[in-house]
DNA sequence: GGTTCATATTCAAACTATTTTATATGTCGC
DNA sequence: GCGACATATAAAATAGTTTGAATATGAACC
């Protein structure tokens, strides 16, 4: 059954590639992976960079996106839940702001690549 | 029907947001949501980090993940598919490589974020 | 307390993605 | 051409995600 050695028997390109790297590489690639799925969803993505430019309430964000209540609240759940936004309540109103640093990383280099066209 | 006019009554905060400018955040959005799910996935993230460092055959790939041919080889088709791969046949061995700049400015980007901690 | 507005939650249905198993294709050496 | 190796593809089985409809919660106002 024990998949891998640390011995190196393809001499092809470069790989220092020990057990140990390939462990932390895979521990890091799904911690990336789990946080770009939250983000790889269009109306997710929309919500981040209307929230990129100042917080914004949840009926606000329904006429931005010209999405459902449900829908873009369940979004928001699942965002919140990734620890990238976060409520504030006021009246009876609950206002989202941007609250991970590494989305607006990602989402710069998004921008850049895809919405920045030439 | 029609969901959205560019007549601004939320007064909150700043959102220029005409109905034009919204449908071509909603076309980025959808592209970059494409783009990123390609991405957003344990082994595709593996692959793309060791291609990073060079080309690599299909065979050195399952040993580098631990993974099973058919899965390896799925991930990449689905990889070429985007367009973010390439093959290159050298007798029985296949050899892939990055072809697309987008996915190494994201995979520069998620490095720093997730694997270079601190 | 009741009504209304804003938002959240629940649960099932519909959909999409991933993995597994089996089989196919292409190349090499004999 | 045959057998072995490397890779790809297809189909079925599973797993995970998204949406929709209905309902719940909480604040404000009367």
């Amino acid at each position: 059954m024990s998949p891998g050695l640390p011995s190196d028997t393809t001499g092809a390109t470069e790989t220092p590639a020990t057990q140990a790297e390939l462990d932390r590489m895979v521990q890091s690639a799904t911690e990336a992976a789990t946080f770009l799925k939250a983000i790889s969803h269009e109306g997710r993505m929309m919500i981040l960079c209307h929230l990129a430019t100042g917080e914004k309430s949840v009926t606000e964000l329904e006429r931005l996106l010209s999405a459902r209540q449900a829908a873009v609240s369940q979004q928001l759940s699942r965002l919140r839940a990734e620890g990238l936004v976060a409520p504030r309540r006021e009246g009876k109103a609950i206002y989202y702001r941007l609250t991970d640093d590494r989305a607006i990383r990602i989402l710069d280099t998004v921008h850049d690549l895809f919405c920045r066209k030439r």
